[in-house]
DNA sequence: CACACGCTAATTTTT
DNA sequence: TTAGCGTGTG
């Protein structure tokens, strides 16, 4: 295979064909960034002889690696592949490699958000902090951002402010904790990476060696950690080539620093910079809504979307009373189009601001008989039941993971109680023993009764017995096995009263039962570690391979949405205080929402549709809402019929008793209408 | 130590 | 409003 560099534009020819050295490519949505460093990479292996293996690709979720993989497959002949991955899966190489210079044990676990505040629920608990000044989620959440921007607990301490001076100790104290269960977070992957540069230089540079051109994907999500580990990666070559835009930066919350953008120019000097303005995507309506939104941001780089589409269809705005018609009048509009037009389901796409709001557009779907697919919501691993089964496995690879220990050593109930629990940590601390250790020998001691002895002395053995198991066996054997020696699903049906939470918890269970099965079959060498290290750092946006199911319309938060496209998108509860989000906008977070409401806009690519509810349930009060702000910044003349400028006032009202005929109305209504009548527009490919 | 009831926080986004 | 957590009781 390989690619043909005449169906790009000038500037993207630019941005595949340029050689060595620094390459900024501010790319605007739908301008083909994807397809830009796909086929830079061709480029550079085809044609630039440049050998496939030496090239990285860091990404930034595993959609979008798994995704660029794919294109860059396709245009590679087969052999030795680039090295594509986002920079949390490249920073496990590396430390796999070459963690044990850094005081950390190879086996280590990777915590995520839960048990890290497990961590700092613990420390706050034993020592002496002040809840009230500092909760341990609000701890938790400023100790993420100060490892993100990279500072230290010397600085924290330093510092007089009674918070930032218990967020040192905090810091302190989780680094420690976390130092001796031989784990790590998602920000000490990236922190230990650079660490390794800073320290073992040599370790470092002999991985780093092989890639000899760089390029990232999504740019302006890098937090200030990753871009200093970039410099270390490139210093030899500076063949890097970064790939972003800065008014899709939404991931400020996380510590991302959109202002790498600027300082790539000032730190890597004579950087060449092309910009990619031309979009392909959507029509010229969607386009001009889109730069109307974002014009209203005050930092940012000046830059404007162009169509060659035409105008298209104009946006809809549909009104009612409440959430439930709302959904209604979404899920009415979805199907009428798909009978009308014949569009595919999967050209349909739901956006909102947060995840709960999948649920009320779920009810009306399935009122419709319209099949969907949801991206994200609670997440699999993350859900109880999983991570309890999983704990086991967490434990047999690292026995040093407390946070395991502790979530299963009385679950199922093996008679191990609170205080006794307390007792072994304290005895372990004032030994300075591991936990695990102790537990084999917990007979021994004159701490513990008798039963209470043996049942420690039992599970320590049990893990030690399926360490040995899990080496010699098929994964999925053993652990189903261990499973049913523990009891785990008589125990996770004991947990529910009620028949459909049990049904529901007893199939996650089986359903983990058949991923590690399934991995195992897949993956014959692969040991244990290598499926916790994949769980640990996939995600909900990692759905296993892309199945090829019945075509069905996509609900999704926005920022999952970011990086595709879908023929009709409806932006849904377009209101204040949901979109732009309440808690944002008192965080001083107005231009990254705006951001937000640009991303969803360029999803589009033939039709865009807003929906905006008066009124809206919370906590049970019923509450009162405006248009959001940013649809409002859309010219009213883009709009077909209502607008949320006056759209509020001109709302159909509908009779709840009578509502199959309204629906019925209403169908008829938005079929006579003329603005949807008129033809979608012929694809632009 | 197990269970039940009642209180409180949740409603931002994810590697 | 509801789910998850903590406290108190048996």
């Amino acid at each position: 295979m390989s690619f043909d560099s005449n169906t790009l534009n000038p500037e993207q020819r630019e941005a595949v064909t340029h050689g060595a050295g620094p390459l900024l490519v501010l790319a605007g949505a739908g301008s083909g960034k994807t397809r830009v460093i796909a086929a830079r990479i061709a480029h550079l292996v085809l044609r630039a002889g440049v050998p496939a293996g030496a090239i990285l690709a860091v990404t930034f979720t595993n959609k979008a690696a798994r995704e660029m993989n794919g294109r860059v497959a396709a245009m590679l002949p087969r052999g030795e592949a680039p090295t594509i991955c986002t920079f949390h899966a490249f920073g496990v190489k590396l430390l796999r490699a070459h963690i044990e210079r850094l005081g950390y044990r190879r086996g280590f676990a990777i915590f995520d958000t839960q048990d890290q505040l497990s961590v700092v629920r613990n420390l706050m608990e034993e020592g002496d902090f002040d809840n009230l000044l500092l909760n341990p989620k609000e701890a938790l959440f400023l100790l993420m951002q100060a490892k993100g921007k990279g500072v230290p607990a010397a600085d924290l301490l330093a510092n007089t402010a009674p918070r930032e001076q218990m967020l040192g100790r905090i810091m302190t104290g989780y680094q420690a904790a976390l130092q001796r269960m031989n784990a790590v977070d998602f920000e000490d992957i990236l922190i230990l990476s650079l660490r390794l540069c800073l320290e073992h230089p040599e370790a470092a540079a002999g991985f780093f060696a092989r890639y000899r051109q760089v390029l990232v994907d999504e740019y302006q999500d890098t937090n200030q950690t990753q871009y200093d580990l970039l410099r270390h990666l490139v210093a030899a070559h500076r063949n890097l080539c970064v790939v972003g835009d800065d008014d899709q930066s939404i991931y400020g919350w996380r510590g991302a620093a959109p202002g790498n953008i600027l300082e790539f120019e000032r730190d890597f000097p004579g950087a060449r910079v092309v910009r990619l303005e031309q979009n392909y995507r959507s029509t010229d309506t969607i386009l001009a809504a889109a730069n109307q939104v974002i014009r209203n941001n005050t930092r940012r780089k000046e830059k404007r979307l162009r169509g060659n589409q035409g105008p298209g269809k104009p946006i809809a705005w549909l009104v009612a009373e409440d959430e439930q018609e709302e959904m209604e009048r979404v899920a009415t509009h979805l199907k009428l189009a798909h009978l009308r037009d014949g569009a595919a389901l999967s050209d349909f796409a739901v956006l909102y601001r947060s995840n709960h709001q999948s649920r009320a557009i779920e009810e009306a779907l399935r009122g419709e008989g319209i099949p969907y697919q949801l991206v994200g919501g609670t997440r699999f691993y993350e859900r109880k039941e999983v991570k309890d089964a999983l704990a086991y496995l967490r434990l047999v690879e690292n026995p040093a993971d407390e946070v395991s220990l502790y979530r299963v050593l009385n679950y199922p109930r093996r008679g191990i109680g609170q205080a006794s629990q307390l007792k072994l940590a304290e005895y372990a601390a004032h030994q300075g023993r591991p936990v695990h250790e102790l537990l084999r020998e917990a007979g021994q001691y004159g701490e513990f009764t008798g039963a209470v002895a043996t049942a420690m002395e039992r599970f320590g053995e049990m893990l030690e017995r399926y360490r040995g198991r899990f080496a010699a066996e098929p994964m999925g054997t053993v652990f189903r096995a261990l499973l049913a020696e523990i009891g785990f699903h008589r125990a996770v049906e004991k947990e529910h009263d009620d028949a459909k939470g049990r049904d529901r918890a007893v199939q996650l269970v089986l359903e983990l039962e058949l991923a590690v099965d399934q991995y195992g079959r897949n993956n014959p060498a692969a040991a244990l570690k290598d499926y916790l290290e994949r769980v640990a750092l996939f995600t909900h946006l990692d759905n296993e391979e892309p199945e090829q199911r019945l075509p069905m319309v996509t609900l999704t938060t926005v920022h999952a949405a970011k990086g595709l496209e879908f023929p009709t998108v409806y932006i849904i509860n377009a209101a204040e205080e949901v979109f732009p989000n309440r808690r944002a906008l008192a965080g001083g977070e107005e231009e990254e929402e705006r951001r937000l409401f640009y991303v969803a806009v360029t999803r589009a690519r033939r039709q865009l549709v807003m929906s905006f509810a008066k009124v809206r349930r919370r906590f049970g009060q019923e509450l009162k809402q405006k248009p959001s702000r940013f649809a409002r910044e859309i010219d009213p003349g883009l709009f077909a019929g209502d607008s949320p400028q006056g759209g509020a006032a001109q709302a159909v009202k509908v009779d709840k008793t009578r509502e199959a005929k309204s629906r019925f109305f209403n169908q008829i209504k938005m079929l006579g209408d003329p603005a949807d009548a008129k033809p979608a527009l012929p694809a632009a490919d």
